[in-house]
DNA sequence: GCCAACGTTGGC
DNA sequence: GCCAACGTTGGC
């Protein structure tokens, strides 16, 4: 089993989104990065754990846990000219953009701020902490993984 | 709202 | 294949 941090724009779909879900299961959709798709399509397993990070808010941080319930799919967002993230680049017989379904398990006790994360020397090698990082889907090492949950 | 950092696009 | 221009991300 490997980890996994995951961005989101709490005004766009945060973790309480998530949490309200029916079966508490939301796709993935929209991502339009080719590393963040490569890792959903090829890396992303089933029950995987996944650090949900809300980024472009006032208060940026871990909110929660989720688990990887589907493995990757292609995007069908990428397919449908009415929505947002339409891509007419991405051909249905060789799709450019995947996803995962990612299930809601349990919010944090607290929000780990991204300031508190970053003043971690444990944390220095996180890539969410990195200078400049865009990514919003990355691995986090079980070492991580474990050293934030002993910062709840 | 600002702006640095980064990824993508497209002309050459 | 280079690289300038442009668009986006995301912290502050």
């Amino acid at each position: 089993m490997r980890y996994w941090l995951m961005k989101t724009e709490p005004g766009e779909f945060g973790i309480d989104d998530l949490a309200k879900r029916p079966r508490k299961t939301e796709p993935w959709d929209g991502v339009r990065n080719y590393q963040a798709r490569n890792m959903m399509r090829d890396e992303m397993k089933k029950g995987d754990r996944v650090f949900i990070y809300h980024s472009n808010c006032e208060a940026p941080g871990i909110v929660g846990i989720a688990g990887i319930v589907r493995e990757g799919y292609p995007d069908p967002t990428a397919f449908d000219p009415e929505d947002r993230h339409y891509d007419p680049k991405s051909d249905p017989a060789n799709p450019r953009w995947y996803l995962v379904d990612v299930k809601f398990e349990r919010k944090l006790r607290r929000t780990i701020p991204l300031t508190e994360l970053k003043a971690q020397a444990a944390l220095e090698g996180m890539a969410l902490v990195r200078r400049g990082n865009r990514l919003s889907v990355m691995p986090v090492s079980e070492r991580e993984w474990k050293y934030i949950l002993s910062l709840e």
